[in-house]
DNA sequence: GGAGATACATACTGGTCGGTATGTTCATTG
DNA sequence: CAATGAACATACCGACCAGTATGTATCTCC
């Protein structure tokens, strides 16, 4: 029954996505993954080799997924680039309250962890963070070319700056715990967005 | 010996410094940290009462004054803010050059890292967050008073953005492994804070 | 209906970790 | 000069961890 294997898989996913957005992957327990999952090691170490393969697959499968449905399909919805990234930059402000602000960002969570310690992990997130940055500079390239956005700006480097402010953003609110902090810097990264406007 | 002793315990505060710089603070090793010092065990529970106690003294000091030399004292040199802004980021980009920007911002390591699961880190990295807002955002009413920054903007809320920004453009940069991406993310920075001239 | 593979379950291992208990040296102080 | 405490040093401990070895039930396919 190729099903039920594939509910265990994906339970451990999550389980594992879940401690690991907590804890940071090192300090991850695959004691507590099975405990939270019910199922025993055996049936962990049947579907992923290793603790650090089980990482991979959280970024590969469930965190991409994640990216894809909250920030890039909303982003490829019609309307002044802009107002279009305000929109999505919003309404994930209004998701990250709920996932508990105070966890921070997958993704940047696990960058400033593992990036200078496992190249695996490193070259996952940078393909993350790569079409993060294509996705906002294709905006913003289309918007130069409808005479939306000021054509002074270099688009990719202007994203690269979007979302390292997008993510610095989140770190703030994180450790100050306060999803009225995101939403003040937010606003910092609002009033800049509104300068690119032609 | 006083002196001895005190040696000793700004040598453990240094090994750990870096140790925790690496891997973080879990998953740094108090036995690596004795080999890089040469320090037995019994001097170090001597000076520090557990490893916890040993981070926060990392922080407490060792940190602290880093971040007082790299940037709250540079920011108090005369001349118009955003100038003097600029002059100390452009510094800290060259000396985070040296210092391997792979390993990222010590504090917004500790912060991503621990925040979450001990509020004792968590405090302590909230206050050194909150002064670095204050010295910007004097910086910034200063040049309001004088009238070399625009009246439009709010200090505080803009230095939060602006310590964001900075946060986020070191954690691109050490996921890439990348001192040109830093650079690259600065220049948004740097434009930004043109926009802000009066 | 037997063979092999899939999908687990249980029990165990070696290693590392933070922390502790105890011993020792030496400098100060009454 | 004896006593005390600071400043270590050494040896050890229990807990937890990732990983493994082995067993078993079920399902597929010839």
């Amino acid at each position: 029954m190729t099903s039920d294997a594939d509910e265990t898989r994906q339970a451990i996913l999550e389980a594992a996505y879940e401690e690991i957005h907590r804890y940071g992957f090192q300090a991850a327990s695959l004691s507590a993954i099975l405990e939270r999952t019910g199922v025993t090691k055996g049936a962990l170490y049947h579907h992923f080799s290793s603790k650090l393969r089980l990482g991979y697959a959280v970024l590969d499968e469930h965190i991409a997924q994640q990216l894809d449905t909250l920030w890039f399909a909303p982003m490829q919805q019609p309307g002044h680039p802009i107002d279009v990234l305000a929109e999505v930059i919003q309404h994930a402000g209004e998701h990250y309250r709920n996932e508990e602000i105070a966890l921070g960002c997958p993704i940047n969570n696990l960058a400033q962890e593992m990036s200078p310690i496992d190249d695996g992990f490193r070259r996952r997130i940078d393909n993350l963070y790569r079409q993060w940055r294509e996705n906002i500079a294709n905006l913003l390239a289309k918007g130069q070319q409808e005479g939306s956005i000021i054509n002074s700006i270099h688009a990719n480097d202007t994203a690269l700056f979007i979302l390292a402010s997008l993510e610095g953003c989140m770190s703030m609110a994180k450790n100050a715990q306060s999803h009225d902090e995101l939403m003040r810097c937010g606003q910092g990264l609002m009033s800049y967005l509104n300068s690119l406007r032609a």
